[in-house]
DNA sequence: CTTATTAGTAAGCTATGGCTTACGGAAACG
DNA sequence: CGTTTCCGTAAGCCATAGCTTACTAATAAG
């Protein structure tokens, strides 16, 4: 269940700001934090919740730690939602063959 | 911005259940809530948090009101996290090609 | 060796999210 | 009609998540 933590850790506005601030390439905190309304210890706490998920991982240079995003967290949640793909559409269809052959349900929108 | 919200819903273990509960098809409320740890009520306001996120649809049936999986939420969430994949795989490698030339990057599961 | 930089941790405050019980309202049912 | 079933909403309680300011540790630099 390591989709769970993933969930919460990007659930919060700020905790993904700093999250996205990696999409470009690793970074130290303080590079991070600049700019940000919080202060410096906040992202800090920022980013070991996404850490504890997997969705960052860190190594240091000298003084510098770097935090890099880490694809675990990302396919853990990934995987979760795929696994409601197919039996949601599975269910809908199902249920709109069986249950409504003449009502025309709301139609659904064509995915992707 | 509606991957926030989806986010937001699925953090919870609790709503987690609930939604999982329609995983196979269309349920009414008192049906979700049997059974779990929580009041009808408190399913009934985690229900509207899914709904809010475009996780959930609702319909009636009479005095039923039946919840079905809504992949509108499903597929705001996955826009975003896919949006990660490129950029944090790119990333990588331009990392490993600039300070590790000789090391091998590991292979990228195949997608869907 | 002293000082500066970088970052994690501790302690405490406050807002809020999830829960409960109580109530209200609509649809079936006698 | 009155009653029962089904469900949403309101109000209030309480745990906790996120923030701040302090402090501490480790590395670099002078």
């Amino acid at each position: 269940m390591a989709y769970g933590n993933a969930f919460v850790a990007l659930a919060d506005p700020t905790r993904r700001t700093v999250f996205e601030r990696l999409r470009h390439g690793p970074r130290a905190v303080g590079d991070v934090a600049e700019g940000l309304a919080v202060s410096r210890p906040a992202v800090s706490q920022h980013l070991k919740v996404l850490k504890d998920a997997r969705l960052v991982t860190v190594y240091r240079d000298g003084r510098h730690q770097f935090y890099a995003i880490d694809t675990n967290g990302l396919s853990a949640i990934r995987d979760y939602l795929d696994s409601f793909w197919g039996e949601a559409l599975q269910a809908f269809k199902t249920y709109a063959e069986k249950d409504q052959p003449k009502r025309n349900a709301r139609r659904k929108r064509a995915r992707r």
